[in-house]
RNA sequence: GGGUAGGUUGAGCAGGUGGUGAGCUCCGCUGACUGUAGAUCAGCCGUCUUCGACUGUGGGGGUUCGAUUCCCUCCCUGCCCA
């Protein structure tokens, strides 16, 4: 192992098999992350509209930037120069890179993928650009994040089987290669499952990258089309397969409340989603029990704070009116608050869940957290505890 | 007063020189967003009994089988000249 990253877990899931949340501790080069713990996603250097300052405030331990985009701008060797990616976007708590494995699926028809690698159109200007196990790791090791993440293949979870199993076993021989070419002693690296809805596949993935010496499993090839059930019960086949295994879990990609609390309890220690910062800038809140669409007609007039018990900068200072007016107007301090909210939100209740597992409380108050999250009606929740 | 260009669905426009104008962009309404090609995208946006029907091109009148189009008249607006 690179060494780079210690876990610990500070408080084990219960015997009696009731929930498989724990709560860990992560140790990285920049300083300590507690897990469960969520990542906001700042692809191009920077959590679009926040200042660092302002991604403290929303409690964030550590915020994911992307291997890709950075590479392609303003250039992986250039940030070097300027000191590497903390530095650069002064963030002095831990970073973690994306591979920029999911660009191989996102970019859908701008990349050609063989074997070796893949090649990609830039989205930029076109031109074309080689990313292989080996760049990605360079890349990363030149941007000088805490942890590194091997260069994987995730496709659609809905795909054909023969098209999940080519890229998982691809994705298997790339984590290999990732390992090999990966030197930085300060920075840690992860390696990334695959599998999709497959059981069998995501076991031998789960096995597979498990074998190999990473500081960190990453569950990839989530996050897509896939149901809630379906992406629950590729979590309970993968993550008993890591029991034992003494090194943190990161579900890739996730993010709605409701969903890092199924997966927290599902056993899994970290994630990192775009979805609480796009939903925010495209004018929608989360409160608890739900969202708000700030744009609607409703809140013109209302007074009130978007969330009463919210210590953002937005619930603090601004009502829901003056927030729908700036939406309206396409006022640059609607995306920086409601980010802000949305933000703090998504990482109180990480906190909330943490706070649980510590008091051994995460099994009972599992339905109360839902209902804080939005996923089950009333109803529901009240007919899941009968 | 004379000349001239115009008056199209909340706003701004397109189109239409005798054969059924509901087309665009804003604005507005609603929804979606999950390892960021996203401060984006989608649907709706005259009325109704909404797989359809009706109404609508400044007002009134005329010609015609049929008028947004041609004729008369009036009203309103911009610009130019007095």
């Amino acid at each position: 192992m690179a060494g780079a990253a210690s876990f610990e877990v500070l408080t084990p899931p219960p015997v009696d098999g009731s929930t498989r949340a724990r709560r860990g501790r992560l140790t990285l080069t920049h300083g300590a992350v507690e897990t469960p713990q969520f990542m906001p996603v700042g692809t191009n250097a920077t959590v679009k509209a926040l200042d660092p300052d302002d991604i403290k405030a929303t409690g964030a331990s550590i915020i994911l930037a992307n291997t890709y985009h950075l590479y392609l701008r303003p250039g992986h060797e250039r940030i070097a120069r300027l000191g590497g990616l903390h530095e650069f976007m002064s963030w002095d708590r831990p970073i973690l890179t994306d591979s920029g494995g999911f660009q191989v699926v996102s970019l859908g028809d701008l990349r050609v993928v063989d074997e070796d690698g893949a090649t990609f159109r830039s989205h930029l200007d076109g031109s074309l650009h080689r990313f292989t196990p080996e760049h990605a790791i360079g890349v990363q090791e030149a941007l000088g994040s805490d942890v590194a993440v091997a260069f994987d293949q995730p496709v659609t979870p809905s795909s054909p089987r023969a098209v999940v199993a080519e890229a998982t076993s691809r994705t298997h021989r790339w984590a290999e290669r990732s390992l090999a070419a990966h030197s930085r002693a300060d920075q840690a690296l992860f390696g990334i499952v695959q599998g999709g809805l497959e059981p069998d596949l995501r076991a031998d993935s789960t096995r597979f990258i498990a074998s190999l010496p990473f500081d960190g499993i990453c569950i990839g090839g989530l996050a897509g089309d896939e149901t809630p059930e379906q992406r629950e019960a590729a979590l309970e086949v993968a993550v008993p397969l890591l029991e034992a295994d003494p090194r943190p879990r990161y579900l890739m990609g996730l993010g709605s409340p409701a969903d890092l609390l199924e997966a927290v309890h599902r056993g899994v220690d970290l994630f990192d989603s775009v979805l609480p910062a796009r939903v925010a800038r495209n004018g929608q809140v989360w409160v608890p029990g739900g969202r708000l669409n700030l744009r609607n007609q409703r809140f013109l007039d209302d007074p009130s704070p978007v969330q009463e018990d919210c210590p953002c900068i937005l619930c603090t200072r601004f009502s829901r009116a003056y927030v729908a007016h700036l939406f309206r107007a396409k006022e640059l301090l609607a995306y920086r608050l409601a980010t802000c909210h949305n933000l703090t939100f998504t990482l109180d209740f990480m906190a909330r869940i943490r706070f649980a597992i510590e008091a051994g409380t995460f099994p009972a108050v599992v339905s109360e957290l839902r209902l804080r999250a939005g996923r089950m009606s009333a109803s529901e929740v009240a007919e899941k505890s009968a």
